[in-house]
DNA sequence: GAATCAACATACCGACCAGTATGTATGTAG
DNA sequence: CTACATACATACTGGTCGGTATGTTGATTC
């Protein structure tokens, strides 16, 4: 090596840890590999980040993190939430629709994966899921001030449901490698997010209460 | 082994791998605990099964299709199919929530950490998801035909999304290990179903159109 | 420019794992 | 009783993996 800069050989190796486990999950990522790919050794891996796990739980925190801050988070900071999330999931679509053999999503990939496992994992991707949820949950607050939105609307128990459906739909389309499972679960989600929206001629009927459970 | 009964033998080691590889994946099941759980040797299991990845499948074929089988195609075969598929719900809620550590779905956990990496896996995984979405389907249509269901719904879209949004709920929860997310998303659910429902007082305006894609 | 430490580099280790080679015992058909 | 196939049992192998011990080199400080 010419010349050092510890940095960005850290950088690179969570961006290809990153990409190794989402190829072969957390378990399945080999160090080896990660290594080959980016001409780092062994000893200076050892350097930067103690074990395997915590090599992981970097990716947790700095990686995932920050794409689903890209993702969810600022899109949704301004602007109508329920088109703004229908925007959001229609490039989430795309990107899911570009891979030849579907992986899905690395976040929740990552969470399946290792939750029950280890509860390092789980409690960081807990809070990458919160994060989540709680950008949603926001925007449709902010919606309900702005008149777009609901009033009856749980918002925390809508963001839940919406996180939990978006994973959901990708999955099922992952399971059948199959484009055309996500774009009829989509439309499922689609009709709950429309189902959310403010409008002078709809009924109240089939609105999101304000329940807590069951 | 003092009496022989091959069926027996190969029935044990079914289970107990549908067992390991719900407790810990499919790659990250050991033959090893597989053979020390059943008290069966390594020959045996080789004279019964080709190889690890052979017996992967027959737990898919044999033991997650019954699964399904009994969980959510019988129960819904005849009867009002929203009222069955809420209690269907509510069952397989409390499967999930007696669980110190929620391990989530076996069929869906094996899907997402396979389907994108073995064809052989992913097709028989997907044959049983189609299975569970024709079981849907089938008990919706019966139940458009009886009345309790909106003649507008198409169907098959609602079954795919039902079983996107149930993995993702119960995936959810399994995030978090926290079953406070479980109901939260069951209510959610629970709302989609109950926009499937005929009412005499209820408005179209949120049931599921007939729509192909998009 | 000597000392020091962070930042690497190399070689090796023990554990585990799927799979195999080879042998033995049991049931069954003739 | 013999012959043979099914149903097991045991011991071993090659390979991969995460992790470590130990050595080297580049940057920084005084």
């Amino acid at each position: 090596m010419l010349i050092r800069d510890p940095d960005a050989t850290r950088r690179s190796l969570l961006e290809a840890a990153f990409e190794e486990i989402r190829l072969r999950g957390y378990r399945g990522a080999s160090l080896s590999r990660i290594l080959a790919k980016t001409d780092v050794t062994k000893g200076a891996l050892y350097h930067h980040f103690p074990d395997k796990k915590a090599l992981g739980y970097a990716v947790v925190d700095e990686i995932l993190r920050d794409m689903i801050h890209e993702k969810w988070i600022t899109p949704l900071a301004e602007g109508n939430p329920i088109d703004r999330m229908l925007e959001t999931l229609h490039l989430e679509g795309c990107r899911v629709a570009s891979e030849k053999t579907l992986t899905g999503c690395p976040l929740n990939n990552l969470a399946q994966e290792m939750s029950a496992l280890d509860t390092g994992f789980r409690k960081r991707i807990a809070v990458v899921f919160a994060l989540w949820r709680k950008g949603i949950s926001t925007a449709l607050q902010r919606g309900q001030a702005e008149g777009s939105v609901r009033r009856n609307v749980d918002t925390d128990a809508a963001a839940t449901f919406v996180v939990a459906a978006v994973e959901g739909c990708i999955g099922m389309a992952k399971s059948g490698n199959d484009l055309e499972l996500l774009y009829t679960c989509g439309a499922g989600l689609t009709q709950y997010l429309e189902s959310l929206r403010e409008s002078d001629l709809a009924t109240p009927s089939h609105a999101n209460k304000q329940q807590k459970r069951r």
